[in-house]
DNA sequence: TCCTTAAATCGATGAACTTCGATATGACTA
DNA sequence: TAGTCATATCGAAGTTCATCGATTTAAGGA
């Protein structure tokens, strides 16, 4: 017998599909311009932010902001709320956990 | 002035380079392969494995798990030593940290 | 109702990634 | 030294991804 590693937990309790879908989140923020679009959803006033916001630091189009900002609601990390006109962005739980 | 958010203060700490270099870890641990191997090193005694233990269960060819353990050497999450002809794997701090 | 503004979707393009088989390197063994 | 075993490197093929501009959808405002 040997000391469990420090993982060895985490993989003997996630399922496969736990393990796919943790994948898919750490992929999600494998790419600087996904991972600095949830810093600054998570560093907006009440951690939420909105795409008028977030597109100008970007630097890039708007719609390819609109792409990475799904790609990170589909991977579990963000939530979208309609407020008016505008979509506003926030952490979920997954996503607190990740970055912590 | 508004409450700081969850990643705020790593936000505000982290130079870009340090952005860089964790979304590279980030997309490093963001495919199922990669995940798969980095936690059977986790999970092996003394939390390190051989490249010849770790193949077989991928179910992929030698040349392309070895391409993989590469890829999370250079991305700070694997350490690579050689023991006589085989070469050991193990976890850096790094990885410890964002696995955890 | 028509116009404006915010955001999402679509289709195309070039770049990056995963994977393989073949080959090279490096370390022990006869 | 010649041979074998473990691993790394190389080059190619197919797939996925990031990005854009154009268009569409959705929500308000005049």
């Amino acid at each position: 017998m040997y000391a469990l590693g420090v993982a060895t937990s985490l993989m003997l309790s996630k399922a496969p599909k736990v393990i796919s879908k943790l994948a898919e989140q750490y992929k999600a923020l494998g790419d600087e311009t996904r991972l600095g679009l949830i810093m600054a959803v998570a560093s907006g006033e009440n951690s939420e932010a909105c795409v008028c916001d977030l597109t100008p630091d970007t630097g890039l189009a708007q719609s390819t902001v609109s792409h990475h900002l799904k790609l990170l609601v589909d991977a579990g990390l963000l939530e979208r709320t309609q407020r008016g006109k505008w979509a506003f962005y926030s952490l979920t739980s997954d996503a607190k956990k990740l970055m912590k």
